[in-house]
DNA sequence: TTGTATATTGGAATCGATTCCAATTTCTAC
DNA sequence: GTAGAAATTGGAATCGATTCCAATATACAA
């Protein structure tokens, strides 16, 4: 319920010109004399005018605005970079970020779909919570989109996720680097592309380096206080530890720490370890800091707001599958 | 750049009748036969048609949208509750939130709002990173706005905040049920809100329980890995050392943790620690997982969003200064 | 000076909905 | 069967910008 402000009317009755005038000199256009153009600009500081985007909007079809939809939140704040790099790339571009989360519901995310619909948003965004292969409904196909931190298997939409192949590559280098040649990986469960990514690094990182691979070195735990805990004082109270530990994660790190310290083993002295995600609040946090890789969500979330304005920079292929490199931070525990 | 979709004169040809029945129809105004109302919803469903947002804005004033403006992206992933309480209480009335990040310029800041001015947001909500009074442009008083985590000191905007007097009395009173009188404190060091009010509720509780109060259990440090560190272990080697301590935040409490291993005592037997905050990834990780205060960043959110659309549920006051609870998280560092 | 090319300018039409009023139809009561 | 009230209905006006076309003013050349 805002009060009405003045319209270009109130601004071209004042000026004593026509409304196209006075739009063209808003817009920028030309055939527009110094004159009248100075003329115009002064009553609209005056005025305090300010054209009303509904107008443009419906004249022109032009939003200025991104959807982005969220799956699901989950305990980690990795959808907030996300959200933070999508929004600094819209404000740059003067667009706006619209937001919605639909909780995993795939009945939501159709009525969210919908809502984007009707606002005419200029291209959506979906953003998963972790690096996967989705299934979308073909709501999809009515609106430019790009997928981030999740990728369609028929790759039929464009989308961005880590690197991490290069990621677990270049930590296990990092470690090989520092002349360590037993290397632990305490790696998650699952099948997802996190997981047979940052192995397949770490075994092209040792193969580079001539270093053989040993299965016994390469251990899945759950992602949980205790099995990690336990898997940790396993691992290292084998008569052939590993000298340094790839943690599938930083929480996974976190725990490892608390296993070392038991056993009485010194960060970064007698075990280097070094974690993923870069989860500030524990990798900063953490004593000593936490040496990881960075996962490039704020990155992913620049790229696709970048891809729905501005458009393709790749043109060669149609939907570009991007992948963005996972920066190693260093801090101390290696 | 969307395809153009059918519109109300498309539906309203179709159906044989004219735009304003179809308008009647979608808007479930009354006046309409049944048999003209299905008739209508049929080539509505025939044709996909949805009402273009823009237009109706355009001529309703009404964009279903509000403005989210954060001040500063921290470490903590605060700001990110706020923004999902926000956006689900938003979603919950059919409105869409729409995002800008400040990064605390205050240029910026007009910008962004004149942007929501532009675009007739419904209604605006400012939000600080941390509790704190802010002083805002005058740009505000022409937009109706909320402000989450921070307050006007001339109570001129209406607000919400936590309430940490009763944080700090639940949190202290809790242990003072566990049977600990001797509490210590590890408070930060400024004069802010959360610092004064924490202290307050610290005080209440004991003076409730008809313990003394003891000053040199209350210290203030740094929130730093060193600081809180070296602190913990000086107030636990003393003779007289507390049997609990009461930390200002989830991230002190790690590192209370790890000087607490490092002096053998052991949480919760040894000593009962407290936090506040409740950061997940800290607070349930932890080993054992931490006992702490939640900071209602979800429900102020919600609240925001709720004042801006319904109203005010307070009318006695004119510019609302909510407190919100801090509820306790229990987990079993107590 | 005059004719032509070019630069300004005003204002009607348009985008796609809602809303209101007048016209028409249907219903009620007698 | 009919007057009067009530329920439907169509469609013009409106919201506030852009855009295009025709009208006017100015510049330039012969």
């Amino acid at each position: 319920m805002q009060k009405r402000g003045p319209t270009i009317q109130d601004v071209a009755r004042k000026a004593q010109v026509g409304v196209g005038t006075v739009s063209r000199v808003i817009n920028d256009h030309p055939n527009v004399t110094q004159a009248t153009r100075k003329q115009v600009l002064r009553v609209i500081s005056d005025l305090g005018y300010r054209p009303k985007l509904a107008a443009i909007t419906l004249r022109t079809r032009q939003t200025y605005e991104i959807g982005l939809i969220t799956d699901q939140i989950a305990t980690t704040p990795f959808a907030f970079d996300v959200i933070r790099g999508a929004q600094e790339e819209a404000w740059a571009h003067n667009y706006l970020l619209v937001l919605v989360n639909t909780s995993g519901d795939q009945n939501l995310l159709n009525v969210a779909l919908d809502r984007m619909y009707d606002r005419q948003v200029h291209g959506v965004i979906y953003a998963a919570m972790f690096h996967q292969p989705v299934i979308l409904p073909d709501r999809f196909r009515d609106l430019p989109a790009v997928l981030v931190d999740c990728y369609s298997e028929d790759c039929s939409m464009p989308s961005v996720v880590p690197n991490e192949v290069q990621g677990g590559y270049d930590a296990v280098a990092t470690l090989l680097r520092f002349g360590h040649r037993r290397i632990g990986f305490i790696n998650y469960t699952t099948g997802q592309p996190a997981v047979v990514g940052r192995l397949a690094g770490y075994r092209q990182a040792l193969a580079e380096a001539g270093v053989r691979y040993d299965p016994s070195l390469v251990v899945q735990a759950d992602i949980a206080a205790e099995p990690v805990y336990r898997t940790t004082l396993e691992m290292m109270r084998r008569p052939d530890r590993p000298t340094a530990l790839f943690c599938f994660n930083d929480r996974t790190a976190m725990w490892v720490y608390d296993a070392l310290r038991d056993l009485g083993l010194r960060v970064p002295d007698d075990v280097a370890v070094i974690g993923f995600d870069n989860q500030e609040l524990l990798a900063a946090n953490l004593r000593p800091p936490l040496t990881t890789m960075q996962l490039p969500h704020y990155e992913m979330g620049r790229w696709a707001v970048n891809y729905l304005i501005v458009g393709n920079p790749l043109p060669a292929l149609a939907t570009p599958q991007i992948q963005i490199e996972c920066p190693l931070v260093w801090r101390s525990s290696v």
